[in-house]
DNA sequence: CCTTTTAATATACAGTGTATATAAAATAAG
DNA sequence: CTTATTTTATATACACTGTATATTAAAAGG
């Protein structure tokens, strides 16, 4: 007897609608600007409700961060039907950088948050995933290289290059020294397969 | 007549005082755990003292920034006494790595903050010395590639990786996603040459 | 109706940055 | 010494934050 619980469905749908509230303030102000009162205010609900679903702000943001992975991974898998590795190496610096710079507060979240000793396994499982987004780059790099036992290794480097781009260009640093960030991607871009021979040899 | 002024020496003793109560609260919690409370307590003050110094939580934050920008700077400089570009672009890649995983907090710091509207101005102004950093980096691309108005844009792409490189392992993501950073960091460092050619080329 | 169980809210607390009000300290004038 | 004046430091207060706890509301069966 007593009042029955939730459904599933009627669960999962809540959940939706905090975490379209939470990710529609992450867009407008960066994971900073997302508090559990607007959130709340937002979804239409009191902000403890939100507890109900989330135990703590820091999973709703790693909710975000995880439904950011799986739209990168999405992207970067999608590139997986070109058959040539040198085109579809483009298209997964591309697609990332693509990413990054359509949803950049989206993307920061990815990257800003440094776990703390209680929640690392929570990371630990949610960054998992990430490692299927690096996936289609490794079999590039491999593919290209023929050295699939260090491709890991090789696309790091690619990796941290167009994540390092993208970061100091958000963070306005490149503008701040006088770069010109468009020179630098297309500069980038062009010479990535170069790029990944060098860093292979 | 009325209470006289503090002396240059005194404000700046203050000043001094509280800038290294805030170093020490950013590097053990970053710069997140840097309370206003904290540093005035540390610095024996009480917390609305810090303001006659600082006028905002910002702008201590922001001094902390220049400080790292000036001793990045000097170790770039330092480097500059080696007359082969190419030993000297390693040398200043190791001496930027080293900076950031010898200070993670400190040099996380420096690019994590993003510049609100109001505070651009002052950005502006810090980080017009970070190019100062930049320019040993760019001196040796040039002289390497024999291409000096696309110096800046070379360095960048260098700068990307490392910075890229460096954030992705503070942030633990090379760790979560299965990646070696000791091993990416030694194959970037022997390739470092190499990928400029490839870069510049 | 009442009891019971779940869900949602209201309240409260410790923390934050900082605006404002107050106090303390240090000088010169009377 | 007393008082007025000016600068510096502190105390208080306010609007925020995340969230623990207490309370209320809702929905079922007896």
């Amino acid at each position: 007897m007593g009042r029955p619980r939730l459904s599933a469905e009627q669960q999962q749908q809540m959940r939706a609608r905090i975490l379209e509230a939470a990710r529609q303030e992450v867009d407008r102000a960066g994971v900073a600007g997302l508090t559990m009162r607007k959130v709340a205010g937002e979804a239409g609900i009191s902000p403890m409700a939100i507890y109900r679903y989330f135990p703590a702000r820091e999973q709703l943001v790693l909710a975000l961060v995880r439904e950011g992975i799986d739209e990168l991974q999405r992207l970067m898998m999608a590139c997986g039907t070109l058959s040539d590795p040198r085109q579809r190496l483009l298209a997964l610096g591309d697609a990332y950088l693509d990413f990054a710079l359509s949803h950049p507060h989206h993307y920061t979240t990815l990257f800003h948050s440094v776990p703390e000793a209680g929640h690392l396994d929570e990371y630990r499982s949610v960054f998992g995933q990430a490692m299927l987004s690096m996936q289609p780059l490794a079999g590039a790099v491999a593919e290209i290289t023929g050295d699939p036992a260090r491709a890991m290794e090789h696309a790091t480097i690619l990796w941290s290059a167009m994540h390092g781009l993208v970061m100091l260009h958000l963070g306005r640093r490149l503008e701040f020294i006088g770069a010109d960030f468009e020179a630098v991607r297309a500069q980038m871009r062009q010479q990535l397969p170069r790029m990944l021979e060098a860093i292979s040899s």
